[in-house]
RNA sequence: GCCCCCGUAGCUCAGUAGGAUAGAGCAUCGGUUUCCUAAACCGAGUGUCGCAGGUUCGAUUCCUGCCGGGGGUGCCA
């Protein structure tokens, strides 16, 4: 993992003063402790209060080892600290460290400049691929607010990835097998007809759907029926592989017209019918490894040492399941991506128990075959988990029709945009494209401004909302900033005077420029795109603030001014916030106007 | 019953590999536009960090118990 340049400058020197100032100690303990770089790397704490400095240590857990109290410690070693690019300050027991502002200006501004878009780039994961599964739609069911959320965090993480140099394969499991498509098969014997296939196919087949589950209730031998359906789909039978494909056709384009709005991709469309001469083998060699059992009729794998429920492979009917078809899944996806670095489900929190008994089962399969540690995928697969979206503090049900529809949401919010840009820049050239990015833009971003694991309300007003902490108020800054080089007009260069930089506002903006790696990494690390959402409305708001600071006689204090030198070096600020928010805003998925 | 997640300002949420007065946005109130896009910026106020113990120099953060909310739990996915 590569380190932060200041920051081990700084651990490296003070660990030098530790030795300097308790020699006797140093001399016992050795390059351990406070005598070692990497420990005091290791424990370097951010300040709450920036103005404190970039980095603190604490050394209260040192008062043992050397024999003093804090404050004492502090003020000793920060008096024997020579930092080049920095100071070092003693704040009771805390050695506070402050980056040489004009050294921090020109090392992260010209860095940005020459990097651009590049900015950022890593080559932690050169060699290594990365799977992503996200977005795994149903099938003949039309694409809810539910389903965005996966999808929006899986085509973030296929981006965030790729940057960190990841060979990241973005796999879409759309839900296209399974007793449901029995229960479709026949509510559309019993209700349907050829003009259910037309028109707006997906809504009526929606119909059908939620009108199977009404009569269900009363006919119990309903689901009989649908057992019995997909039965012959499973054999194959050929009327009902015919429906099943109609459905499927109908379903696949209405899913690519949504990612097309969405500007969500995918590297591999492997849908669970896919699985399906995947999952005998997958079944043979479990039962080769005396994994199996048959208990109540069904074929399932026991995993009581684990406090979990048993896996069915197969129903008493005979009939798979979805866990069967994730098994033959997981085995699948190892022989084409042999020796992947991560696997990741990014699936709803309901199922993590669902993850947890596929991946001990496969556990148990490398246990009972003795594969190598090595080489087993365990420890790679992870359940990218995420909180439910709720609508008047209701889960979501296609079923029982309480659900909303992602069109509705983007024509909702696109329309909406349309109506700001009419009333606040109505000359705007391209105002129907760019309507649709801060439509789209305020959707995608409502999936990505909380943790992954949170549950989200579904308010209509918390996405027609385009003021705050939003997507298009990071739009809206990058709009901005765009405007300040158009009217600059000059190429901005890195050949700048960055002792015009060294004021506390423009401090505040360089080390968030400065954290922008660290940031992406770390998403990557814990699968959490909102990191790099809370960095960008961070960054935004401190540039914000430099662009309408005032001076003392309470005018603006403008970026753009007579003062060449001042404004060469505020523009060279400008470009690298403004590249830095279009390359955050792409990772998140988001489309960044030059205009709005 | 068992397992998992959550409980922080009026609302929505950050912050937790233990650290210095707990932060944003929204909402409320007040201010900023002969000026680079006011979708912005500035100022004002509110907290038993669910409760009770424990570990620690130090706990919103770690451990235990309790209360409250959500989810999962063998033939749906």
């Amino acid at each position: 993992m590569t380190k932060d340049k200041y920051k081990n400058e700084f651990a490296t020197a003070t660990a030098q003063a530790f030795r300097e100032a308790y020699p006797d100690i140093f001399a016992e303990v050795g390059e351990a402790e406070v005598f070692a770089g990497d420990v005091i790397y290791e424990g370097l704490a951010k300040p709450k209060d920036p103005s404190m400095g970039r980095f603190a240590f604490p050394v209260f857990r040192y008062v043992r080892l050397l024999k003093e109290k804090p404050p004492e410690i502090a003020a000793k070693v920060a008096a024997a600290t020579a930092w080049a690019n920095g100071t070092s300050e003693a704040v009771a027991g805390f050695l506070n460290a402050r980056i040489d502002p004009v050294k921090q200006s020109e090392g992260v501004v010209s860095e940005v400049l020459t990097k651009g878009s590049h900015y950022g780039d890593s080559d932690e994961g050169r060699g290594l691929t990365n799977l992503v599964e996200y977005s795994s739609p149903n099938i003949a069911k039309p694409f809810g607010m539910g389903h965005l959320r996966s999808t929006i965090i899986g085509n973030s993480l296929r981006k965030i990835y790729r940057k960190l140099g990841y060979d990241a394969v973005g796999i879409n499991y759309p839900g296209d097998w399974g007793t449901q498509f029995g229960k479709m098969i026949v509510a559309y014997r019993k209700w349907g007809d050829n003009t259910t296939l037309t028109g707006n196919a997906v809504k009526n087949l929606l119909t059908l759907y939620v009108r199977y589950h009404v009569e269900a209730e009363k006919d119990t031998t309903l689901d009989d029926q649908s057992r019995e359906a997909f039965q012959q789909l499973e054999a194959g039978e050929a009327e009902a592989v015919k429906l099943w494909e109609a459905f499927k056709d109908i379903s696949n384009a209405e899913m690519q017209r949504v990612y097309d709005l969405l500007g969500v991709k995918f590297d591999w469309v492997c849908s669970e019918s896919d699985l399906n001469d995947k999952m005998e083998p997958a079944i043979e060699r479990m039962k080769r490894a005396g994994l199996t059992s048959i208990s109540q009729g069904a074929l399932v794998v026991h995993l009581e040492d684990e406090q979990l429920p048993p896996v069915l492979l197969k129903k008493g009917d005979g009939a798979t399941l979805y866990a069967t078809r994730d098994l033959a899944g997981l085995i699948y996806r190892w022989g084409k991506y042999p020796e992947f670095n991560k696997s990741l489900y990014v699936v709803n929190t309901a199922q993590s128990d669902h993850f947890k008994q596929c991946l001990e089962v496969i556990a148990m399969l490398e246990e009972a075959e003795r594969i190598p540690a090595d080489k087993r995928m365990t420890s790679r697969v992870k359940h990218v988990d995420f909180g439910w979206v709720r609508f008047a503090g209701k889960t979501m049900s296609t079923r029982g029709g309480n659900t909303v529809l992602l069109e509705d949401v983007i024509s909702e919010a696109t329309d909406l945009a349309r109506t700001k840009i009419a009333e606040k820049n109505p000359d705007l050239a391209d105002a129907e494209a760019t309507s649709h990015m801060i439509g789209i833009g305020a959707v995608i971003f409502s999936q990505l401004s909380v943790r992954r694991t949170r549950d989200v309300d579904f308010r209509w007003e918390e996405i027609l909302t385009f003021e705050g902490e939003t997507g298009p108020y990071l739009q809206y800054t990058h709009a901005r900033l765009c405007s300040l080089q158009r009217r600059y007009g000059q190429d901005v260069s890195p050949d700048v005077d960055f002792k015009l930089l060294s004021g506390d506002e423009e401090q505040r903006v360089i080390e968030l420029l400065a954290d922008f790696p660290r940031v992406i990494a770390d998403s990557g690390e814990q699968y959490e795109p909102y990191f790099i959402t809370a960095h960008l409305l961070r960054l935004a708001g401190a540039f914000n603030k430099v662009y309408q600071r005032k001076d003392a006689d309470g005018n603006i204090d403008k970026i753009i001014s007579d003062n060449a030198p001042l404004t060469a070096a505020r523009m060279a600020l400008v470009k690298s916030v403004q590249m830095i928010i279009n390359e955050g805003l792409h990772l998140l998925g988001l489309k960044a106007p030059k205009e709005m």
